[in-house]
DNA sequence: ACAAAAGTGTTAGAAATACACCCATGA
DNA sequence: TCATGGGTGTATTTCTAACACTTTTGT
């Protein structure tokens, strides 16, 4: 009755994650899949695939992650319904986007090769279907949440200095943050706590490890986060 | 091949508008329709409907809006896409909800009937499906994006006075706010100009009417908006 | 004149910003 | 000792909230 013959759902993801450029400073990075059959044939596109019957968006986007890049980010959040009837050339196809954020370790499992590769957030080639604009967009989430969110513990481990937290949103907003400030926002905002630990080794006075304290006050954590079915919103998974 | 049997796209749009309540203070609002088949038989409901192959998720929110309520709202951005396994008793139905806002002139124009009626946003029986979820998170979205974009002017006719800009902020964000600073955070900002007329009739001094500069657009059309102009997006307007 | 809402002025406190300067370590 | 980044102190500016006060109309 229902039934759509002729209209594709697929789900994509943006994957983020912060790796040294050319002069060894950490910038955005993204892995992309060469696409092995028309359309769009040998051009770079997002990871993704059809949506199963039985599976979640969300589901979905996880098993597509794990099958081309064997990745299982620690933050993964819906980003936009693409649809428009001209953006695929071969058949109607509609596209649900997620986005991730995935740790530098959790980057190195990404299974390199002919056909998977990383690329620089700002230098991309011409992309598959309308994915330029999708990286574009999700850029664009990506830097502006950074700013009201603490998303950017999801690029870090469970412990921290504030040095490496600071150039996670230095690389992310790509301009310098003044240390002493930066130090006080994140201590006055009460999201860290120090665990009493330092680094030593260094060739200076060695700094503190902090932790995410989970005292959530996630502005935008909305609705969605007391989902029926007890499933966590992204945002909010790394707060335990 | 890439055909999904058994999985229905579709679209349902949470249409707010601003109406007098018990009180007579304006407070937001939301027409909803009655079901008139299974799932969900006699239930109230999101109007929406299916997406046709031809037609583009905005246009097919947009045909479902005419169809159902005779509604051409000003404001219609994408809101999220739900789609979970369970979420529809039936079959699998994803259905990606947009959100609206009309003016009280144009929320006349709603069919009202036995199978169309507004309700009080706060103040819902049990809907269909996970519509409650649905108008609860985007309730969310309204209130959280009054805070920071210009979306109220989506509520108001072109030329409307402070005290009618500032109800329309009173009534979605259910708090008072300060005239004079509320004055003077509109003047600063630029986005309004006095017209340089007034009102008279009423029992005091004649407040000016004030237009909306077009200094930032109104609709976030998300990715879209830049597309074509390169244009700023509105929130990065001011960070430069 | 009076009530009522429009509109202006002023001040206190909070928050963001800039930058001087001390601290603790490795070499 | 010096270099280096970690960390603290503090003055300046900017933003926000609170509220006293003046203006202009209709009755």
């Amino acid at each position: 009755m229902t039934t759509t013959i002729g209209l594709g759902l697929a789900v994509s993801t943006v994957i983020f994650a912060l790796r040294a450029d050319a002069t060894g400073a950490p910038s955005v990075w993204l892995p992309l899949v060469r696409r092995t059959r028309d359309p769009y044939l040998d051009r770079w596109a997002l990871p993704g695939g059809m949506v199963r019957v039985d599976e979640s968006l969300e589901g979905a986007a996880r098993r597509n992650l794990g099958e081309t890049t064997r990745l299982e980010p620690t933050y993964l959040e819906q980003l936009y319904a693409f649809g428009d009837v001209d953006r695929s050339p071969d058949q109607r196809l509609v596209s649900i986007v997620y986005w991730a954020l995935v740790r530098p370790d959790e980057a190195e499992r990404v299974t390199l090769g002919e056909n998977v590769r990383w690329f620089a957030a700002d230098e991309l080639p011409d992309l598959a279907f309308d994915h330029n604009l999708i990286v574009d967009y999700a850029l664009w989430r990506l830097r502006t949440k950074m700013e009201y969110s603490r998303i950017a513990h999801a690029f870090l481990g469970p412990r921290f200095t504030l040095a490496e937290l600071r150039e996670v949103y230095e690389a992310v907003l790509r301009k310098p943050l003044d240390p002493a400030n930066f130090r006080r926002q994140m201590e006055t905002s009460g999201v860290i706590e120090p665990t009493g630990e330092v680094v030593t080794g260094g060739r200076h006075r060695p700094p503190r490890l902090y932790r995410y304290t989970g005292a959530v006050d996630l502005v935008d954590a909305g609705p969605l986060s007391r989902r029926a079915t007890g499933a966590v919103r992204p945002d909010l998974r790394n707060s335990a």
